[in-house]
DNA sequence: TTTTTGTCAATATAATTACTCGACAAGATA
DNA sequence: TATCTTGTCGAGTAATTATATTGACAAAAA
C-alpha cells in the first residue's frame, strides 16, 4: 500500500552532537570553515545529518584526539580518515561511550546507569541500540577479552544493559495489535544482548514480541510459537558451532508450520548455509522491513 | 505558597504520557472533565507534572485497567487509590500471584509485565519483594520442577522479574551517600533472584549498592570491594555445595581487610558453619538492621 | 607575531510540542 | 432504547525548544 521507500534516517544537530560528543557550535564551525561535513538541509535550512555524516564526524574527532589538526584533515575522504585516526592515545572521555567505559572501570554503577538511561530516553529505542548499546557491548567484550576490563566491570555493564533493554521491552499499544514474533537463542547459545536489541527494534517496528531469552530448547520453541500463534521465530547465533546451528535449524524448520517464518541473525550466521524457509537478518533495518511486511499482511 | 525555591523536577505533557502509558489527549481529558490531576502550569500555560502527579496517574490507570470507571475514582486521594487498584475485581484468579502464573502459562508477556510493575508501583520495593517477587519466584521454580510450567514460561518470568528488579536497582539520592555494599554470588552459584532482591532492599535501607550479579570470581570480588571502598560484601548461596562455599568463604575472609564485613544469605547457608568475621543474614529484616548499623557509623 | 581553533553572544527563524474548544462514535448504564 | 461516559481526533493558535547566521574573542599552535 504505502510507499515502502526506506527514507534514509537523518538526525538534527543536537542529536548529532550528543552522538558524536562534539558541541553544536563546533559542528557548525567545522562545516563553515572547512566544509568538513555537508549535511542535508530541510526546506527551512536546518541541518540533517545522515549516517555517513556521523561516521565522518566520529572519524574526524578520533583523528583530532589523536593529534591531527582539523584544518589538515577536514577534506580527507572516509578511507583516508580511517588511516589518520588509527594513532590513538585518547585519555579524556568525550563521547558518551568513552564516558561509560570510564565509569565502568571505576565500578560506578550509579553513574553508568544514569548515563545509559539518559541516552535511551533522549535517543529513543532504535537510535539507542544503534549508537549506544551495540557499540558499548562490542567495546566491553573486546576490552574484557584483552584483559583491559575486569570481570566485575563486564558484569556491571551486562547487567545494567540487560535490565534497561528488558524494561524497554514492554509492548506498546501499537505493537500489541501487531504480528506475534518470538525471540530467543537456541540451546548452548548464551549471548543475549543481540537478540534483546533485535526484540526491542521489533517492538518499535510494530510487532508483538514474546522475548524468551537465551538457551531455549527446540521443543519449547516450537510449543511457544504455537501457544502465542506467532508469525515468525527469530533466533540469534553468535557462539554456537555451525554444526549445532545446522542441527537446530533443520529440526525447527521441519517441525514448525510452513507459515511460520524462521529468522536468523547474529554474527554467527555467516557460517550457515542459506536455504528455503530460512531468512537471514543481517541488520536491524532488514528486521524492520520483515516486520513491516508482516504488519501489512496482518491488516 | 510563597516559597517554592526547591526546584522539584517536573515533566511536560509528552514525557508524562510516555512515562504513564496514557495518551496526551487522555491526560487532558481526565484533567478537564474530572480534575483527576492538577499539574503545575508555566506562565505560558503548559502543564508541568510533578512526581506525585505521575504516581497519581499510574494509580488511576491501574484502577481503570482493573475495571474501575475513571469518573468514579478520579477524586480519590492516593491512599484510597492504592486500595482501589489492588482490589481488582478479576473473577477467576483469586490472588495477584495466581493471575500472574495464569498469564505465564499463556506466555502473555505483556499481561505479566503489566501486572508485575503495577504491583511494584503500588506496594513499593520492600513489600513488592516480600509479597510478590519472592513468592512468585518460588512458585515458578516449584511448578517448573514439577513439570507444570514450561521452560518458556520460566524464562519469561525470570527475565521479566530480573529486568524489573534491575531497573529498580537504581540508587536513590539517599542511598548514594550511604555506606558502600557489594552484592554478588560466588562462582558456580547461578541463582540471581535472591541476591537481587536483597540488593533492592539494601538500597531502600540507605546503602550505596554495587550489584555485580552471579558467578563472580573471588579475586574479582576482592578487587571490586577495594575499588568502591565497600564496607561490606554480601553473597548469596543457594545451590553451591557446602564444600565449595567453605572454600570461597575462607579465601575471602583471609584476603579481605578485617574492616570489611562479609554477609552470607540464601537458602544454602544453613550448611555453613558460623565463625568470626562472617555474618549470616537470614532474612531481609536482618539485612536492613545491619545496614542501619553501617549508616550510623558512616555519619 | 600570525594563524588556527574552539567557544560564545546576539538576534532571528524553524521545528516541535502543547493549548483550547468542539465534536463524534463506541461502549456502558439506566 | 435513550442517555451517559469515555476515549479519540481535528482545527486553529500559542508556547517552547532547537537551530541558523554573523561577528567576535582568547587560548593554543606554528
Amino acid at each position: 500500500m504505502t510507499e515502502a521507500v526506506t527514507t534514509e534516517p537523518t538526525y538534527p544537530l543536537g542529536i548529532t552532537a550528543r552522538l558524536t560528543g562534539l558541541s553544536p557550535e563546533l559542528l557548525r564551525a567545522w562545516e563553515r570553515r572547512y566544509a568538513a561535513v555537508e549535511p542535508l538541509r530541510t526546506p527551512g535550512g536546518t541541518r540533517r545529518y545522515r549516517a555517513r555524516d556521523l561516521e565522518r564526524l566520529r572519524l574526524l574527532k578520533a583523528a583530532v584526539v589523536a593529534g591531527k589538526r582539523i584544518g589538515q584533515i577536514a577534506h580527507l575522504d572516509l578511507e583516508q580518515l580511517r588511516h589518520a585516526a588509527v594513532v590513538s592515545d585518547s585519555p579524556a572521555p568525550s563521547s558518551p561511550i568513552e564516558a561509560m567505559l570510564d565509569s565502568l572501570v571505576r565500578l560506578d554503577a550509579a553513574e553508568f546507569q544514569r548515563a545509559l538511561s539518559l541516552q535511551l530516553s533522549t535517543l529513543g529505542p532504535r537510535r539507542f541500540v544503534d549508537h549506544i548499546a551495540a557499540p558499548l557491548a562490542r567495546e566491553v567484550g573486546e576490552r574484557w577479552a584483552r584483559g583491559e576490563l575486569s570481570i566485575a566491570a563486564e558484569h556491571l555493564s551486562t547487567g545494567a544493559l540487560r535490565s534497561l533493554l528488558g524494561s524497554a521491552l514492554q509492548p506498546s499499544s501499537k505493537s500489541l495489535g501487531g504480528p506475534q514474533v518470538v525471540f530467543a537463542t537456541p540451546p548452548k547459545e548464551g549471548h543475549e544482548m543481540g537478540i534483546m536489541m533485535a526484540a526491542l527494534a521489533a517492538i518499535e517496528a510494530g510487532s508483538n514480541v514474546t522475548y524468551l531469552g537465551p538457551n531455549m530448547p527446540v521443543e519449547e520453541l516450537i510449543q511457544a510459537v504455537e501457544t502465542v500463534d506467532a508469525a515468525a521465530l527469530a533466533l540469534s547465533i553468535v557462539t554456537l558451532s555451525p554444526d549445532d546451528a545446522e542441527h537446530v535449524i533443520s529440526q525447527l524448520r521441519e517441525e514448525l508450520p510452513d507459515k511460520v517464518a524462521l529468522w536468523l541473525g547474529g554474527s554467527g550466521v555467516g557460517e550457515i548455509e542459506s536455504r528455503p524457509g530460512i531468512e537471514m537478518i543481517t541488520d536491524l533495518d532488514t528486521l524492520e522491513q520483515r516486520i513491516a511486511l508482516l504488519v501489512e499482511q496482518c491488516s
